[in-house]
RNA sequence: GCGCGAUUAGCUCAGUUGGUAGAGCAGCGCAUUUACACUGCGAAGGUCGGGAGUUCAAGUCUCUCAUCGCGCACCA
């Protein structure tokens, strides 16, 4: 018999989890078991999930609150499994995206990067970037993730600037990148051009006009960039229009006096579309720059960088596309050439996703990745299970754009990010990479090689961050975690993210980063709106924390969440599983109470030995199953319910007439309270890693297997 | 235009290979020195969007219609 012992006071009041998150982060911690190099016990199979770093240049959302809650769910289940545990953390200086958040800070003080040197634009947004993460760290913290922090890399740290000069340089030797005159979306607001992805089309209903163009009736959306317009395109095969020949001149009256147009025969004009003819504008429209590269045509520029009209335009020179327009139009009419308009024109044009301003298509000298041949392999790679996705669903998208895919135009005329290396000839406009800096003359012509102001798209440094963050290509992490294991990110960066570290990861090693990808849906408000701040619905994580507790908003994050569907935040379900917290403290306050005379070992009865074995072990394989189909909603749902509905409610009642019973029924059920308790503690913990690990601590030495719950053995059925 | 989803209790959503519907929250009725009121017990609530088909059997598979949402790419 061991002494009678008094339960720990802590126990006599209901849980509170802001007495005890911190100090038990800080017992992970120092610990080192964050560090799988530190991890007790033999540990051969890894287990390595490469953090989603986020941008630097704002708190956590509830979205990160997300990544962070599945992703240590997955970490602390494989971690207790006995893996050699590894979450990779850091932080994203999310080029084009913080410039933003800067420009925004900047105007509120009545300054514009405009009139800053690029120095110390940089030096100042390195500054804001430095204290965020900071500030972000510790709310990742907060949320009770287990990741490394000895491994934690930041996105414009030297390692991976040298990787991703390395792949620029290889690109460049494959003969997958170029420098080419193209049409890419350029933002008259932000001064930068965009991927396509960086677009969001906005339906609109305009005015459509027609106007008589010498012989032929021509429609547009768009009269203020027709200026140039000097060809007129018609299909091959139009009946109607087949006494045109291919390169005919002819002289016709246009906006500002007579001027000669050429006949141009192709394929892209459609005879279904208006009267099957168009003139084009190859420097503003990407259709027609493909049409005049095809015949050779020439091209001028009509709308500047500012989005104002050039001298080009003659009267209207400087003027904003909106306000030309309307005068163009007006001008048309009094020449007797407007034919007539169409009030209800449906289309959609692209915006910048950042300030919804229209893109206007500019032709830019840029950086290309030739990207098909990366999309075949990745293809390949997911045709091949070497890399698959948690739901068929994402497989399709993925494979849909994948198959679909464009060049990757990877400049961007922003300050905040990775420049590119590489020198530019200021005569012919030839770029070579030059990691060396060495290169002064044009290989091309014999002009004189400039750097490259530009720098590079964000992501596509981020589709490196699995091979930086494992230390591509020699290191130790890389050769023990390389692939990973689990890509876990929101859906919304399948194509900005994941397609393009598959596709890169590929490229530089011939495997893939990761074997499995696990997208999550978005986080809505309880209404099922997107959360937005001028919509003032967002519910931020540490808010909900400091209410409810971690380990509540992390359940309500968790259940009834299925992997890629959004979810809908509801306080009242948070409010539900704080309950849950305190539930499992009365049922260890319970427990600790009637054992205090056990001793350990002690026999089960046959009832209780049966009892365990109809209960508490299937309940236990159920979970791991979950687990191990990565449906955590169903896990963490099942755990909730076995330890009400099965170890509170029937459990404990039907144990108090028990514990009153002979001594060997009473040691029994003692016996029976620590399995349960124990085992109950373990299923929880990596959802509810504070109130699980707070009450390990509390509870008497002969009950563990570790001091630690974190590192304490994941329950096996017997 | 191309593609992908969704439609199940008042609300938010689960429902694994087909076997006559589940959870949380809300709501209703009871209980009150109980390990726990951050509680317990009980009841109510659904022809699973409409229609057709396959099957002994369909929320689940097939087709079709309707409504909603999302993604991608676009013109003149």
């Amino acid at each position: 018999m061991s002494e009678q012992n008094q339960i720990p006071e802590v126990f006599l009041k209901p849980y509170d989890p802001s007495e005890h998150e911190k100090n038990i982060y800080k017992l992970w911690e120092d610990s080192g078991y964050f560090n799988p190099d530190n991890l007790p016990g033999e540990r051969t199979e890894a287990f390595t999930i490469v953090m989603p770093p986020p941008n630097a240049n704002g708190s956590l959302h509830a979205g990160h609150g997300l990544v962070f809650t599945i992703e240590d769910t997955m970490m602390r289940f494989e971690r207790m499994r006995g893996k050699k545990a590894l979450w990779l953390p850091g932080a994203d200086h999310a080029g084009f995206e913080t410039q933003v958040v800067y420009e925004k800070k900047l105007q509120k003080e009545g300054r514009s990067r405009f009139q800053m040197e690029p120095k110390e634009l940089y030096d100042e947004i390195m500054e804001f970037t430095m204290s965020n993460k900071s500030f972000m760290e510790n709310q990742i913290r907060e949320l009770g993730a287990s990741c490394d922090w000895s491994r934690s890399l930041f996105t414009l740290d030297e390692r991976v600037i040298k990787t991703v000069y390395d792949t620029f340089k290889k690109l460049e030797d494959d003969e997958l990148l170029y420098r080419g005159a193209r049409t890419v979306n350029w933002c008259p607001k932000h001064q930068t051009s965009l991927s396509n992805l960086e677009t969001v089309h906005d339906d609109r209903t305009s005015k459509f006009y027609y106007f008589q163009y010498g012989p032929f009736v021509i429609g547009t959306a768009r009269p203020e960039t027709k200026f140039g317009d000097k060809y007129v395109v018609m299909h091959p095969d139009d009946e109607r229009y087949k006494e045109y020949e291919h390169g005919q001149e002819i002289e016709l009256e246009w906006i500002n006096g007579p001027i000669t147009a050429t006949i141009i025969k192709d394929e892209a004009g459609d005879p279904e579309m208006g009267s099957g003819v168009m003139t084009i504008t190859p420097w503003h429209s990407g259709i027609d720059f493909e049409i005049a590269k095809r015949h050779n045509l020439d091209y001028e520029q009509i709308i500047n960088w500012r989005g104002k009209l050039l001298p080009i335009a003659d009267e209207f020179e400087g003027m904003p596309i909106t306000e030309a327009r309307e005068k163009i139009v007006q001008k048309l009419d009094e020449k007797g050439l407007l034919v007539k308009v169409d009030e209800k024109y449906e289309h959609s044009v692209p915006c910048c996703y950042k300030c919804n301003r229209e893109i206007e298509p500019q032709i830019r000298e840029q950086w290309f990745v030739n990207t098909k041949p990366l999309a075949e392999k990745a293809l390949a790679a997911v045709e091949n299970k070497d890399v698959t996705f948690v739901t068929e669903r994402d497989e399709r998208v993925f494979k849909h754009w994948m198959e679909n895919i464009e060049d990757w135009n990877i400049s961007r005329q922003v300050v905040w990010g990775i420049s590119i290396p590489a020198k530019v000839c200021t005569k012919c406009g030839h770029g070579q990479v030059d990691l060396e800096d060495t290169i002064t003359a044009c290989e091309k012509c014999d002009g004189a090689m400039e750097p490259d102001p530009d720098t590079f798209d964000t992501w596509f440094s981020s589709g490196q961050w699995p091979l930086c963050t494992t230390g591509f290509p020699d290191s130790d992490d890389f050769t023990n975690y390389y692939p990973t294991s689990v890509m876990e990110t929101g859906k919304d960066i399948i194509f900005f993210w994941v397609a393009r570290m598959i596709m890169l990861g590929l490229y530089r090693t011939g495997e893939v980063p990761f074997k499995k990808v696990y997208l999550h849906g978005m986080v809505r408000d309880k209404k099922g709106l997107k959360m937005s701040k001028s919509k003032g619905n967002v519910t931020a994580p540490s808010e909900v924390q400091e209410r409810f507790g971690t380990d509540a908003l992390r359940m309500g994050l968790l259940v009834n969440n299925a992997p890629g569907s959004d979810m809908n935040l509801d306080p009242d379900k948070i409010n539900a599983y704080k309950k849950f917290a305190n539930k499992i403290w009365n049922i260890t306050r319970f427990v600790l109470d009637n054992t205090t005379d056990y001793t350990p070992g002690a026999e089960h009865t046959a009832e209780d030995t049966a009892f365990e074995k109809e209960h508490l072990f299937p309940a236990i394989a159920e979970i791991t199953e979950h687990m191990d189909k990565d449906r955590f909603d169903l896990a963490a749902e099942k755990v909730y319910h076995f330890v009400w509905d099965h170890f509170a409610s029937i459990v404990i009642e039907e144990s108090k007439p028990l514990l009153a019973g002979s001594a060997e029924e009473r040691a029994s059920r003692q016996r029976l309270l620590h399995d349960y308790l124990v085992t109950s503690l373990k299923l929880l913990h990596p959802f509810m890693p504070f109130v699980t690990e707070t009450i390990w601590q509390e509870l008497p030495e002969e009950m563990k297997d570790q001091d630690i719950l974190m590192v304490a053995s994941w329950p096996k059925v017997e």
